[in-house]
DNA sequence: GATTGCTCTTGAACCTTCCA
DNA sequence: TGGAAGGTTCAAGAGCAATC
């Protein structure tokens, strides 16, 4: 493979000469631009990327950073690629999404900066050691999610409207008469949790209803989604019920409640009305019934975030940007009016 | 002829890995 | 252990035309 020197020999001029005819940094004059062209074309010569990217220190490349193992993608997180790979198209960045485990990550072979510019991450959590440890790094960063106090005002974000969003669907849900609300709510050391655990509150106490604190549930960490929404709900329904509602955190969650009502010989919606905080086109109506959701705008995510931190990598040290997309339900069929001792 | 301003080119330095 | 390799950057230099 040629390199830059075998083109300058050959065109009769310097290397920095070769590299300002293909940057376009210098002006070249026309005669020697064609000869480098010439010679480039000669010896099928094309610029190196990595040796590049070395005397360039940046690699025009975008890091998306998952938390923890998470390798199986919803069709939110294929929104949200779609989003955040439009934007890269159209701005000239390459997108690398991190497929290092933190077990490989930790061995002394494999410690060393990432090749990216700048990051996306995801699903932010307390005390989340990738936010400050590209911190520390001065690596330029967005987070998809809000991230924890100790960051949010020193770390652009992108969000969903959870507390709204938490709020909504919970005033839905009271509207419809039902007053004893199972949440299914994910970790709580996410903010996620937090957040849309502070809208539902937010809902109880602007309609002044009493809630009950032992129907906010937070997932096991160990659990899949599946297992625990049906484990939780057959355990919360023996010991609470008048629940006549769940709310869950994705639509695995409310798969999981799918099967224990059935085992319950409870009828969705008539009985139980099920709510879910994700909007799967392809797998939330075929759910019998079909799950009603809310819309999580993956692509409005993955995009925006995608242009905050181009907008970072262009321009250092702009001011830190919050976007908050806001939330809007999508009526399927898994919600009704709350049940009475009447039409029991 | 000296000076100035502009265009274009040169070469060392940058950083990490590989190989002798 | 030290040199070579990879492409770009930037200060400095060469060359030339315009001006005084």
């Amino acid at each position: 493979m040629a390199n830059i020197d075998d083109v300058a020999k050959i065109a009769g001029v310097s290397k920095s000469t070769v590299s300002n005819v293909f940057s376009k940094k210098r002006p070249i004059s026309k005669e020697v631009s064609q000869r480098v062209l010439d010679a480039a074309l000669d010896l099928n010569y094309r610029p190196n990327y990595w040796a590049r990217s070395l005397a360039n220190k940046r690699t025009n490349i975008i890091g998306l950073n998952m938390p923890g193992e998470q390798v199986k993608f919803s069709q939110f997180h294929l929104g949200l690629f779609n989003g955040v790979l439009k934007e890269c198209y159209s701005q000239g960045y390459r997108l690398l999404v991190n497929t290092l485990s933190t077990e490989f990550s930790k061995q002394v072979e494999y410690v060393a900066t990432d090749p990216v510019d700048g990051d996306i991450l995801l699903d932010p959590a307390e005390n989340d050691e990738r936010i400050s440890e590209r911190i520390m790094r001065k690596l330029p960063l967005v987070v998809i999610g809000r991230p924890h106090h100790e960051y949010e005002s020193s770390v652009s974000y992108v969000d969903n409207d959870n507390v709204g969003m938490g709020q909504i669907v919970a005033e839905h849900l009271l509207q419809l008469g039902h007053s004893h609300i199972l949440f299914l709510n994910t970790q709580k050391e996410r903010t996620v949790a937090q957040d849309r655990e502070q809208g539902f509150i937010k809902a109880f106490q602007k309609a002044d209803m009493p809630i009950d604190p032992k129907l906010i549930v937070y997932k096991d960490g160990k659990l899949t989604s599946t297992t625990y929404g049906y484990q939780m709900t057959k355990r919360l329904l023996a010991s609470h019920p008048q629940i006549t509602a769940i709310i869950t955190d994705t639509d695995k969650v409310a798969l999981g409640v799918y099967q224990a009502a059935e085992e319950l010989k409870l009828r969705i919606p008539d009985d139980l009305s099920v709510f879910a905080f994700s909007d799967d086109s392809i797998y939330a109506p075929e759910f019998k019934p079909p799950l009603t959701g809310v819309r999580l705008n993956g692509e409005v995510l993955g995009s925006e975030a995608a242009k905050l931190l181009i907008e970072q990598l262009r321009v250092p040290n702009t001011i830190v940007k919050r976007i908050l997309i806001p939330a809007s339900l999508v009526f399927r069929g898994s919600c009704a009016k709350a049940r009475t001792e009447n039409n029991k």
